[in-house]
RNA sequence: GCUAGCGUAGCUCAAUUGGCAGAGCAAUGGUUUUGUAAACCAUAGGUUGUGGGUUCAAUUCCCUCCGCUAGCUCCA
């Protein structure tokens, strides 16, 4: 006896074996055919998966409408998808084809690589399948059983899957399709019927199991929806975001450029880009003033020692531009020695290599000076003698991050304890060399400005400044009208071994920033653990722009490793007249200001506030007779502080007020004949058009509030309109 | 770094099976002196990313390198 609950409250009993679509059946044939799928006891299971023969459970029917369904559409569609490149190619071997957010995926190894010509062809293979409408058809055996099975269907990949990653299940799971069959977990839907629109996106290449080491699958990406409209809202969507692309929006509004012959992710700030970062350091700068931060200055390079005490050097190496050195064979040294260490060279090859660039390969001015290197007894010692002697060269590192600095600027004298908190802040340069494949615009660059700081305090200010640093970070996101951010706690991944600092030190200061944290009641606070920095945890701000796509920017981290004896040893002089180790905090509230802006620029589709925009306002003229008056306007302007263009150009009115639009420039002062006589201005708005006539001071005072305010006036949805028809302008 | 794709004028894009490299916008010169989203005429602009190969002939086919894009891996 089996009593079903219904979400209703009615109560329904079975003696019998029973499937969801059974039930559905029961209450009507129409609601059986639109059910997708069952929630059992907050599970979701297929519409024809038996219930339990006894006890009682919750059943919840799962329809179209219902937001869990179009998840298990979208897997059935994963399916139809590898059942169509089957029929269509050889040898396809099937790794996974999971649903993820508007779509799913799925990985082959192909013999021939699939390509985006390929797609047109596949969809029309799925769209037959859907057609024929057959049943999705659950089939379970025990973990041998299976073995065998896929084993037959020469499927590698899921051979290896059950017997590592489902190494602990006794029984797994098929689906079959007509001839497709999969290893798969489920659920489906009934029937390939029920999926609705669906499109391929695009191919791309992915590791098995995501190991780097492994394999490289193809991956083809689709999206899938009940209701054509629904995806054409979604790829609507997609164009959109590419509408706003920074890249897009950079060229064109003359923000920022990269330049191939200056190096890939090195940002070229145009003058309107730098006025707007300029904007944002000014803000940054007042307010840091207010809280009690001291600005200082540290130079772009700092000797290797510095970062070998800090833990950067050579554990970074590969993200790290190559070392400076001093003599010209240091790198060559440098990188022997990083061989040997790895064991590639043994120790007599070593040696003798390092002998012959000392003695006989290179020129006398550029060999390495080691005295009686050939009298020493072994290879190890002659080793050794090669390490100290670039040890002792000068070795520079592009500084790739600001902290041993600063900490050096701590260090700089004795520290008593009434000089803590100590906040040092500097909107500091580093450099990263990020995988050419991880480059993007402004928002993965391998040279950029955190807007940076460190605050030394003892233990016990440790909460209120962490707590501080988290307000600002709210305080500077809310006057950027980001209200929509989520905070993640990054905490160390027991099992690995990049962090610094003993587990005592690391749960010392987890707990501290995991009380501060719930104590602020932070909107979506998660914890993520291996997500730490290798020296202490952070607490980052992930922020969703108006199109509800995340970024991650600011971030604040806690450290008692950096100051520990064994890294740089930081005292101050407590009230016992005792040295103590003061705590670290690193915090950046925008992250860098070319991630930032790169947010930003796509937030605001480009459309700064007034208090940003590179271009405030542009007087132009209705006719050059009164150019004279448009200057004189124009000047004043500017000595009110506006950032101010004039347009003088033998063109009609309309063709200049259409240029300033498209160039998203807030306001327009259009002056003409009737202007020059009252000496009255006619202002216009971007967004509200005609303001109508009205003298300077007016206009003026208009456009100070606005700045003062930092007036967000608009975040616009849709495009903001560069290249676009006029319609698309409408707000 | 890996897989796939792309690279034509400042920008957006054309160029039949390999057969004289073109348009719009922008720029420059001129005419027009204009009232709230595009006046008109003319001119100039290119070693088709780079280097090599195949061919009578390469923007087109093949290879190298550089750069870009998507995804994967990475992100102190």
């Amino acid at each position: 006896m089996l009593k079903v609950s219904l979400p209703d409250g009615k109560v329904l009993e079975f003696d019998r074996r029973i499937r969801p679509i059974d039930i559905a059946m029961e209450i009507g044939p129409r609601l059986a055919k639109a059910t997708l799928a069952a929630q059992v006891d907050g599970q979701i299971v297929g519409a024809n998966a038996f219930l339990p023969d006894e006890g009682e459970v919750a059943l919840r029917l799962i329809t179209a409408r219902d937001p869990e369904a179009l998840n298990v559409m979208r897997h059935s569609c994963a399916h139809v998808m590898a059942r169509a490149v089957m029929r269509l190619h050889k040898g396809i071997q099937l790794a996974f084809g999971p649903t993820v957010e508007n779509g799913f995926y799925y990985d082959f190894q192909t013999e021939k690589p699939l390509s985006e010509e390929d797609f047109p062809q596949i969809e029309a293979e799925m769209a037959k399948i859907v057609k024929e409408d057959e049943p999705f058809e659950r089939i379970e055996m025990d973990r041998i059983e299976a073995l065998q099975f896929v084993k037959d269907l020469g499927q590698g990949f899921k051979v290896e899957h059950i017997e590592t990653g489902l190494a602990e299940h006794g029984h797994v799971s098929f689906y079959r399709q007509g001839e497709f069959v999969d290893l798969c977990r489920g659920p489906h839907v009934p029937a390939a019927g029920a999926i609705g629109a669906f499109k391929l996106l695009s191919v791309a290449g992915a590791y098995w199991k995501g190991d780097a080491t492994r394999q490289q699958l193809q991956r083809l990406y689709g999206t899938a929806w009940f209701k054509k409209e629904d995806m054409e809202a979604y790829l609507t969507k997609i164009e959109e975001a590419k509408r706003r692309d920074h890249r897009v929006l950079g060229k064109q509004l003359e923000l920022f450029t990269i330049d191939p012959m200056v190096g890939s992710g090195l940002i070229l700030w145009l003058p309107k880009g730098a006025t707007i970062r300029r904007q944002l350091e000014n803000f940054l700068y007042a307010k840091l003033l207010d809280i009690g931060y001291q600005p200082v200055y540290t130079p772009h390079i700092g000797r290797i020692e510095l970062y070998q005490t800090s833990g950067h050097f050579p554990y970074y190496a590969e993200s790290q531009f190559p070392p400076l050195y001093s003599h010209p064979m240091g790198g060559v040294v440098q990188e022997l020695l990083q061989l040997w260490a790895k064991g590639e060279i043994d120790d007599d090859a070593m040696a003798a290599r390092l002998e012959g660039y000392m003695h006989t390969n290179v020129p006398a001015r550029i060999r390495p000076h080691v005295p009686n290197y050939e009298k020493l007894p072994s290879s190890r010692q002659k080793i050794a003698a090669m390490e100290t002697w670039l040890e002792k060269q000068e070795r520079y590192l592009v500084k790739p991050m600001n902290c041993p600095h600063h900490i050096k600027i701590y260090q700089s004298k004795p520290r008593s304890y009434r000089e803590l908190p100590l906040r040092l802040a500097e909107f500091g340069t580093v450099y990263r060399f990020e995988q050419s494949g991880e480059l993007n615009g402004m928002t993965r660059v391998r040279g950029f400005t955190q807007d940076d700081a460190h605050i030394f305090c003892t233990e016990e200010q440790v909460a209120g400044e962490f707590r501080g640093c988290i307000e600002m970070t709210q305080y500077v996101l809310k006057t950027l009208g980001l209200t929509d951010y989520r905070v993640r706690l990054g905490f160390r991944d027991p099992a690995s071994q990049k962090y610094v600092g003993s587990v005592e030190t690391w749960q010392r200061a987890e707990d501290a920033l995991e009380a501060v944290c719930r104590n602020m009641d932070l909107p979506n606070l998660t914890i993520e653990r291996g997500e730490a920095a290798f020296y202490g945890p952070k607490a980052d701000f992930v922020v969703a722009d108006c199109i509800g796509r995340e970024w991650q920017l600011g971030t604040v981290q806690l450290d008692y490793n950096l100051p520990s004896p064994q890294r740089f040893g930081l005292e101050y002089v407590g009230a016992d007249n005792h040295p103590h180790q003061p705590v670290m905090i690193h915090r950046a509230p925008f992250g860098s200001f070319e991630r930032f802006v790169g947010m930003l620029i796509e937030h605001f589709a480009g459309a700064f506030p007034l208090w940003l925009a590179p271009e405030q306002a542009r007087v132009m003229v209705v006719s050059q007779k009164v150019e004279d008056f448009g200057r004189q306007i124009e000047t004043r302007l500017r000595q009110a502080g506006f950032r101010v263009t004039g347009d003088y150009r033998a063109e009609k009115i309309g063709s200049k007020i259409r240029d300033a639009q498209l160039e998203l420039v807030p306001y327009m002062f259009v002056l003409g004949g009737r202007e020059a006589e009252t000496g009255q201005v006619a202002l216009r708005d971007r967004l509200e058009g005609d303001l109508g006539t009205m003298s300077l001071e007016d206009a003026i005072k208009r456009l100070q509030a606005e700045v003062e305010a930092r007036t967000i006036r608009q975040v616009v949805k849709g495009s903001a309109g560069i290249g676009g028809k006029k319609e698309e302008n409408a707000y």
